[in-house]
RNA sequence: GGGCGAGUGGCGGAACGGCAGACGCGCCAGCUUUAGGAGCUGGUGUCGCAAGACGUGCGAGUUCGAAUCUCGCCUCGCCCACCA
């Protein structure tokens, strides 16, 4: 053979980047709004942290499988792209050079397209938004007025997270673990008080927890749910006793304490009360001889919470205030003890303590020798003094409980519950972990909140046509802790809405959450200048069909765009109720050596290198091919060779001049018969009669054609469910089958057939190389705009089946059969095996048990 | 401490309660090549010459049949962590 015959080697690099420029130019994947079958799938959009990794090839190449295939599928596919660009890594960048976030951020939004664009995704460049743009921003800020004007958003007061390093209020979510660190720096938070705005997402606690219709990881729901924390039980006020009371405190004056519990059946075992250190009442209850220690106290649980809480097994302390309340239904006098076990910001920041029956009561007590009451006990039993009994079904009774007692503990919540509303003491009460959502950051590098403060009309909103308040860019944003816009003259000047008097402008930022809370909303009509979104558009696009992303954000951007798209829903904005009905995460992709991927490792790879090496689609492909998406795995420098060995595999297969892969020549003629081609020739075939040669090819090309119809129906079906490894792998077995048929004789309409089929089920996953053997073979542009295939079941029926003959559940045979063959017919087939009357040595068969079409299981134990 | 998830060849991983290990990597042998590499063909769970036996973290259980379901334990990962 001559070196032009010999097939043209695979060379991504000559083709790769003409395609992606033609489909670009060609606008193959634009969304358009008046389409029908509209499906909008959305991947979370990148921060613009520098350079597109690994990780965003992973997450970006599965939707786009996805949305490949649903366009050929006949729908109208929106797969957008943007970039979330305001926030903290931008300005602690732009600190670390002496230079403006925005000179750290775009430069790098610019490289990133180009990165992102290497990959060949059927992205829709037209739609994209970048949260930092002013004609972003500007919506933002709409946003917030609208939250502002409902009521949705507001200023208080509050003790903060407070990031020392990073300068920055942190929101409650990025406060991490029992020791308190920064979600992004690790650093121990620390706290202070500071007016901040807020955004009232307890509102919505209630609609949050309702996921129904919802298709969701089941994980992230739970994660959901316990963040919201919703607990059922009352709240009882306990009045405060006159007895006890020193000089200096007026019992009379003080109203009655009032605690939540989930546990009200056990109020008859609440023999003291703890209210949190940072408790309002407290300084008015503690009584002159209990001050000094208890103020000691108190200033210590300040400091503790401010600094750390390291030690997991802390001790349970706490200090009396010297104060009686009553307990209201045993009228004896309980003792008021704080301790920092109890939190200012959950419930009423007030308890009853049940020693017999909260395990951490019952520390308290132990430690400070109060009295333990045991008031529910297993029926007819007595139940444990050495630590506290919290169980409390149907099978636990009230014992010492006055009217009560007998009552199952579940009866008794209600009972009591009610008693206690009708004597005015208190009633049924919910309570929720979740706290209002802090939106307001003391840094520049966000959407500065559109409110100026006027000294006569106090904090105005800015008229909607004021929009964007514009983010100054001369500024100086040392890291002083305080917001550099406060500094900055011209950005503070401003005027009344109202009256026109001086004012002074809001210098709070807001968290790039709010960003992200509604950009999927803004893809749906990004240039609109008139409006935040199209309605027409929101009506035909949303809710997202399909929503990818990694789990990290189960309860930040997931609650709070849910919490976005409901209050939006009320005030009349949207018209659905959820922005997400269904959601899948991918996993994380690790370094060589099973660890993350990081520079000090040395284990990161680098998308560039690997393009310029392997070019775009080997790199998808074995991402695909790496593991189930949802898992992510271990990066495989050897396994990225096998899958482009597969791509070259497919690119000899499917060359025109080059149908097999010893290169061959197809055709051979059959005296007798019409001429007609074949590729490859049978083995051996010199003595081959014509008969036997048809025979062969006959049945080569049953084989294939079943090959081929089996694997549209498992790859489509994989494909749909994200499975693209075993897509992937089934797309191998497909190009073996051909490889196969080729060396053991098929007609060359199969093979034609099998060819375009694989290269039709590999488009969405290797873009680049399908549409260039499509070509090459003389199909019309595109093969992303052809129709999917669609398996004939009939063909991928099999002639023959084999079924496994089991004898007591052990693999001893196989039966060859037609699909259609009886049961009975079958039970004889097995039976008869020379292998299976081997084992059964003369016992004989008990049952037979038949799984259609899957096994055939002899029994012989008698059972 | 609590919750969730996962443990399968040398490696990544397949397997509606029904043939464990698809597909790929790696490895072995052969063909080809001046050589290297690439490519092609065959083999490759463990033990055993073989017949065969044993095999899905460990131990029980349910079932004709368990990697898969149930219970207990071990290990790893993630999330939450005084929420009354």
């Amino acid at each position: 053979m001559t070196a032009s015959e010999r097939p043209e080697r695979l060379d991504p690099s000559t083709y790769e980047a003409k395609w992606r420029e033609r489909w670009e130019r060609d606008e193959l994947y634009r969304a358009h709004d008046d389409a029908s079958g509209p499906f909008y799938l959305l991947t979370m959009f990148p921060y613009t942290s520098g350079d597109v990794h690994i990780g965003h090839w992973y997450a970006s190449t599965g939707p786009d499988v996805l949305a490949r295939m649903h366009r050929m599928r006949g729908e109208q596919v929106m797969l957008p792209m943007g970039f979330d660009s305001f926030g903290l890594p931008a300005e602690n960048a732009a600190i670390d050079r002496g230079i403006h976030p925005a000179d750290w951020t775009y430069p790098n939004i610019e490289r990133m397209r180009t990165q992102f664009r290497s990959m060949g995704a059927s992205w829709d460049w037209s739609r994209e938004v970048v949260t930092s743009d002013p004609e972003y921003y500007r919506w933002t800020q709409w946003l917030f007025l609208q939250f502002y004007k409902a009521g949705l958003a507001y200023k208080a007061m509050a003790p903060v997270d407070w990031c020392p390093k990073d300068q920055v209020v942190l929101a409650r979510e990025q406060v991490l673990g029992a020791d308190r660190r920064c979600w992004r720096c690790d650093t121990p938070v620390i706290k202070r008080d500071l007016e901040q705005w807020f955004f009232r997402i307890t509102k919505y606690a209630d609609e949050l927890l309702d996921f129904s219709g919802m298709d969701w990881p089941e994980p992230i729901l739970l994660m959901q749910r316990n963040w919201i924390g919703r607990s059922e039980g009352a709240e009882i006020d306990f009045p405060v006793a006159p007895l006890g009371s020193a000089s200096g405190t007026d019992p009379d004056g003080l109203e009655p304490i009032r605690v939540f519990t989930t546990r009200p059946d056990t109020i008859f075992g609440a023999t003291f009360m703890v209210l949190a250190p940072e408790h309002a009442l407290v300084p008015r209850l503690t009584t002159d001889d209990r001050r000094a220690e208890v103020e000691a106290y108190v200033a210590a649980a300040r400091r503790e919470t401010e600094i750390d809480r390291l030690a997991a097994e802390r001790e349970r302390t706490g200090m009396f205030t010297g104060a009686y309340a009553v307990n209201p239904l045993t009228d004896e006098p309980v003792p008021i003890w704080i301790a920092d076990y109890v939190l200012p910001g959950y419930g009423t920041g007030a308890i009853m303590g049940v020693p017999a029956h909260d395990e951490r009561d019952y520390d308290f007590a132990r430690r400070y020798d109060l009295p333990i009451e045991v008031v529910v006990a297993p029926r007819g039993e007595e139940p444990p003094t050495d630590a506290a009994f919290t169980a409390h079904t149907d099978d636990e009774v009230l014992v010492n409980s006055g009217e009560f007692t007998g009552m199952s503990a579940a009866e008794g919540i209600a009972a009591i519950t009610a008693h206690l509303a009708e004597r005015g003491l208190g009633g049924p009460a919910v309570t929720y972990k979740i706290r209002d959502w802090l939106v307001s950051r003391q840094r520049y590098w966000g959407a500065p909140i559109p409110i100026v403060y006027c000294e006569v009309h106090g904090a105005q909103p800015v008229p909607e046509s004021e929009l964007p308040v514009l983010l100054p860019r001369d500024v100086d944003f040392a890291s002083t802790g305080v917001s550099p816009l406060q500094s900055h003259e011209g950005f503070l000047a401003a005027t009344c809405p109202v009256g026109g008097e001086p004012a002074r402008r809001e210098t709070d930022t807001m968290d790039t959450f709010v960003d992200s809370s509604w950009y999927y909303l803004r893809y749906t009509s990004p240039r609109n200048a008139d409006a935040a979104w199209d309605r027409e558009a929101m009506r035909h696009w949303l809710p997202v069909n399909l929503y990818t992303g990694g789990a990290e954000h189960a309860v930040l951007h997931l609650l709070y765009s849910r919490f976005f798209v409901k209050a939006l829903r009320d005030m009349g904005h949207v018209a659905f109720n959820e922005p997400f009905v269904a959601l899948r995460n991918q996993g994380q992709i690790l370094g060589a050596d099973h660890q993350r991927m990081s520079k000090s490792r040395g284990n990161v790879v680098n998308p560039d290198d690997l393009v310029a090496r392997y070019g775009a689609d080997t790199i998808r492909l074995f991402l695909l091919f790496i593991g189930p998406w949802d898992q992510g795995g271990p990066w495989s420098p050897t396994g990225i060779e096998g899958v482009s060995r597969f791509l070259a595999r497919v690119w000899n297969l499917a060359q025109p001049s080059a149908p097999n892969a010893t290169g061959a020549t197809p055709t051979l003629s059959v005296p007798g018969m019409p001429p007609r081609s074949i590729a490859g020739e049978i083995p051996g075939s010199g003595g081959t009669s014509a008969d036997e040669l048809l025979a062969a090819i006959e049945g080569g090309d049953r084989a294939l054609r079943r090959a081929t119809h089996q694997t549209i129906a498992a790859v489509t079906e994989d494909y749909g469910e994200l499975h693209f490894n075993t897509a992937i792998s089934k797309l191998m077995e497909l190009s073996n089958a051909i490889a196969d048929a080729l060396t053991r004789g098929a007609s060359r309409a199969a093979v034609e057939e099998a060819v375009d089929t694989l290269l039709l089920l590999l488009a969405p996953a290797a873009p680049h190389i399908a549409e260039e053997l499509w070509e090459r073979r003389g199909k019309p542009y595109s093969v992303h705009q052809q129709a999917w295939p669609v398996a004939d079941r009939a063909l991928a029926a099999a002639d023959l089946i084999e079924l496994p003959v089991q004898v007591d559940g052990k693999l001893r045979d196989r039966l060859q059969v037609a699909p259609e063959t009886s049961a009975e017919e079958i039970e004889r087939l097995a039976l008869a095996s020379e292998r299976v009357q081997a084992y059964l040595d003369g016992r004989p068969p008990a049952r037979v048990v038949q799984i259609p079409g899957r096994l055939v299981n002899i029994v012989t134990k008698g059972s």
